[in-house]
DNA sequence: TTTTGTTGATTGGTCAGTCAATCAAAAATA
DNA sequence: TATTTTTGATTGACTGACCAATCAACAAAA
């Protein structure tokens, strides 16, 4: 039963953070979008706090096996970067409810640091993953920065759809992406390893013999732990 | 009285909120901050959710002002749109707790229609100073296009450093977003009123010939009130 | 009979909003 | 000028609602 319980109220305290569009939701709420009693949500998680932590887990933990499964189709860096991309704007993560959720833990974040703490992990793991396929087509203070500005525009991206007016949508969120990336590659220096059509206008170019940083999708895949004890997770919303 | 007392309910509202992280916070906290009692606050706005409003408006009154002496001094459209990205960027805008205020207000615009027309606005303004001055040295439809990316990787920007990882730096900011405006205005085509120095590396061409929409700032100043009845603000976080 | 799952009822605390009362300054009146 | 009245500013005390968390008890499975 526990693991199902659990499940099922961290599904519900998702579905019901994202129609309220707050984490100012109640264990009631909660538990009754989830079919139990609040004393029960109180039961398996200790506190509401506990219970919130979980659900951002969660998040992340989708987002990363989103990412995973996207990167294991691209060969090139070139390809990853725009896996990356598009996994970023993966319909599910585009769903208004979800929008709404990743803000509700933004702004925690501000008070409470475990959440903190997961936000910059995501944004750590979005920033490295580009910055690792930057590298392998630009030197690497220029990847730096690109990385830098590639994980802005989505999170910018994501964010603006959160206001709901002049929605973006998904195929012109990546475009508009896929358009900085190549006219910043376009722009740059050319590839450290082989210079060949990095400035092309399509900005397509294959470089796929340059090394990729290290094994496949190292970067991503558990690796882990640094500073922070919980799960790696991938890119999204910041 | 009446007036004085509204500005410092305001005023403390913003700080509690960006100190705090989160609207969640009390009537009595805001009162305690400027200095008078809880009553009295409900006396003057009648409810918390007023005085929050009030507050945002407060903020977007003040990224206007700033935006309105920003663009005074800038001459040909070049210069417009960096006064755009530098405003967006003060070191006002940029200080924690207005980070943590705005990103406060984006979270209750989930649920209050309100305050999502508020950031609305914000955002709109935001698009349309980019838009008019980009229309003078691009096509329209690549202006759009660059117009809505340059917004969102200034909100991302700006949101990013809400996790206070990694802080970008404000010149930082600035060099990502100029740098995603000339590497644009070097790809897409040339200006269709006169293609000169478009191309040109250091993307910062002059083309003040090409005549600005409107008036001075015609697009920025009261102008307004389309969809909303509330005043027109200008450019920063989404 | 122990363990696990589950809940209703309760408690303690917090908070927005109200209200009647106080105080002071300005306006009106004598 | 002195006195009364009015008006606006201000607050302490209170209320009603909401909510996280607790707990004792009940039910079912092992």
């Amino acid at each position: 039963m526990e693991p199902m319980r659990r499940k099922a109220l961290v599904d519900a305290a998702l579905r019901v953070i994202g129609d309220h569009g707050s984490l100012a939701v109640t264990m009631s709420d909660i538990a009754r979008q989830a079919g139990v009693s609040p004393a029960l949500a109180h039961h398996y998680f200790g506190s509401k706090e506990q219970l919130l932590i979980e659900t951002i887990r969660s998040l992340l933990r989708q987002l990363r096996s989103d990412a995973v499964a996207a990167l294991r189709a691209a060969k090139t860096p070139r390809e990853r970067l725009s896996a990356v991309i598009r996994v970023s704007f993966h319909a599910d993560q585009f769903a208004p409810e979800t929008i709404a959720a990743w803000l509700a833990f933004y702004a925690e974040a501000q008070r409470s640091e475990e959440t903190r703490r997961f936000l910059v992990v995501y944004a750590r793991r979005l920033h490295s993953n580009l910055l690792a396929d930057l590298k392998a087509l630009l030197p690497t203070d220029a990847a730096e920065r690109i990385a830098e500005g590639a994980a802005a525009m989505i999170d910018g991206l994501y964010i603006r759809q959160s206001l709901k007016s002049a929605p973006i949508g998904i195929e012109a969120s990546i475009a508009l992406t896929e358009d900085y990336l190549n006219a910043l590659l376009a722009t740059a220096p050319p590839s450290p390893q082989r210079g060949e059509d990095v400035r092309r206008t399509d900005g397509w170019g294959k470089a796929e013999t340059a090394a990729p940083s290290s094994g496949p999708a190292g970067h991503l895949l558990p690796e882990g732990r640094r500073d922070n004890h919980i799960e790696p997770p991938k890119g999204q919303m910041t």
